[in-house]
DNA sequence: TTTAAACACACAAACGTTTGCGCAATTTTA
DNA sequence: TAAAATTGCGCAAACGTTTGTGTGTTTAAA
């Protein structure tokens, strides 16, 4: 019953040749002959021997799993990014050690040390939407280990990151209304800790400049996310003295809980107040109320790149050593219009 | 700019002590004096000294890793379930590495190859809804390490699994459609592979019995949850010639293909055509057209009873490694009405 | 003062691999 | 036929830990 896992010393043994020999024919090294080689194979085969990747690992200074940190896989989008990321990480040979922060910064923090323990040859992360401090990706950086930030990217310098262009979506999404003879546009921005908040802000801006109108930054609120900022958002720009005819949210929940809001102060959404969001939900489509159009940020697509950036960034790692590049995606957003 | 990570080794020599006193050091052996120990403590704190572990783990002959393959995270049942998973699996001193199938056989098995090279010190597993042979989990069990079935269990006796109670959710469905006078209930049911397909037939049976009523089978269909199969089961049933009033489906995607067939085809969903389905996803409310009830699996529960049994069973496999005893959690549905 | 504990540490083996080097036996070349 | 090259394999070190056993001091008991 509790046979236990078998070995190359074990294989050696019985067929009583030397370890060594049996490791070289298991990778069909050229100088071993034929007969043992097969012999070899065969009895690993029998036997039903698997290598021991913590032995191969800790010979090798690498382990071939990289770390994903992500905030929560509940949201779709991060549940899709990280199958493109598994994808071309199973692909290239890397298994994907994941963690989920529940944008909790502590628990960010922990994971990170499980991944330095577990010794993951790279990392993907989506920080934290309160994450403000940077230390702990110092230490990474420092063990000279390589991190790709995916998404959720800090206000750093010096970093690898995979994004999503925001501010070419976001212009898309204020052009889009402007042509619908929209002059007064609501906007329901995230946490001022993300860059992508800010990129939202700074493509309305560029958005009504290119089309010689004045931005208005009273029609900009904050929210955290949560249920509540959304409603204390939309409240506030339902009573602005402008009153806004469509409304930008940060994206689809927070469209969603928008609307339900605005649905309870007898607003008739959808005719009198149109929203338009960002994430294009595959659940859109059935949804009651629903943001007339939704960037689309492709997150499976997104996933894939950083798990390839990452690669590679491991791959170049070997030969030089101080390179002080970093690579940079930014991948296009497209404005879905869901009628 | 290099800086290998620090090792105990490192340690030693910058303090002129062994190796051994180090590694006692850090873990507070009380046979090493206080002086010691806090210079050694301190210069690893300094140093950023973080155990590897692949030396623990290759060492101890286990790693503190548990492998958790699931069908596809897109849906919420299993992004919900992982993440229980993830907490107690956590809050218990391991890692999870995570894989997604897709429903492909082939994956399944490659996956869990690499979870053995991996050593994992066991594995949670909700298998693809094709999966028909099980030879592979034969090999776990010989090479002894525990598996723990999730939700989506074989057809296979002396397992361990937790599921959720689809038979009595399945009674509680039929039972309510009854007493709202419904006698002509549909069922598209999933893929005959899986046993909750068969619960799920049953539970209709029984439910139909203890009220006395005659089961007629003709008005359930197997789908395998395509889109086409969905609408093909759908059509059948409403040119059954006992036209059903109300339909329970596999789950609430089934549920939704299924109204968007019927309304294309003029029936008034939620008034003519009633649907209960099960999953209960929590974008229920926000739908269009959305089942009248849903079955709730606490997906997020299962995936902590799941890490709960495999870490006790990796606890008791110490002591007997002889036993046959084997976990089986069954953990309550509930219909949730959504009026 | 002698003897026995108690203390604080060092040595070395083991976990399962990979790989540079060495060496004998065989084959090829001169 | 002798020298050179090739073939096929073994030895041993190394990766970073943990831990059983040994050993030299110091302290306490007799």
């Amino acid at each position: 019953m509790t046979e236990k896992q078998p070995t190359i010393k074990e294989i050696a043994k019985r067929l009583n040749i030397s370890i060594s020999t049996v490791s070289r024919a298991l990778h069909n090294h050229p100088s071993i002959g034929l007969k043992t080689k097969t012999l070899v194979q065969q009895l690993a085969q029998k036997l039903d021997y698997e290598p021991n990747q913590m032995a191969i690992s800790l010979q090798q200074r690498k382990t071939f799993t990289i770390g994903v940190i992500l905030p929560g896989l509940s949201e779709s989008f991060f549940s899709s990014a990280i199958s493109g990321i598994e994808e071309v990480a199973n692909m290239k040979g890397y298994t994907v050690l994941m963690g989920q922060s529940h944008d909790d910064i502590e628990r960010e923090k922990q994971l990170m040390e499980t991944m330095k323990k577990h010794r993951v040859d790279g990392l993907i992360i989506s920080i934290t939407k309160n994450t403000k401090t940077y230390e702990h990706f110092e230490f990474f950086k420092k063990a000279n280990i390589p991190v790709v930030f995916f998404d959720r990217i800090p206000d750093m310098t010096d970093i690898n990151y995979v994004a999503c262009n925001i501010l070419s979506g976001t212009m898309k999404a204020i052009s889009y209304l402007l042509k619908g003879r929209h002059r007064v546009i609501g906007m329901i921005n995230g946490p001022k800790t993300l860059v992508a908040t800010a990129e939202r802000r700074d493509g309305y801006i560029q958005a009504m400049q290119k089309n010689r109108l004045k931005f208005d930054p009273s029609l900009v609120f904050n929210c955290d996310l949560s249920k509540e900022s959304v409603y204390e958002a939309t409240q506030k720009l339902l009573s602005h003295k402008r009153k806004p005819t469509a409304i930008v949210t940060f994206n689809d929940y927070v469209a969603m809980d928008a609307m339900h809001y605005a649905t309870q102060q007898k607003i008739c959404v959808n005719k009198d107040l149109l929203f338009v969001s960002y994430v294009n939900l595959p659940m859109l489509p059935h949804l009651k109320f629903r943001p007339i159009a939704s960037v689309e940020q492709y997150p499976f697509k997104q996933g894939q790149k950083a798990a390839q950036m990452l690669v590679e960034l491991l791959q170049n790692k070997i030969e030089n050593t101080e390179d002080q590049m970093h690579y940079k995606i930014i991948i296009d957003s497209d404005l879905v219009i869901h009628g």
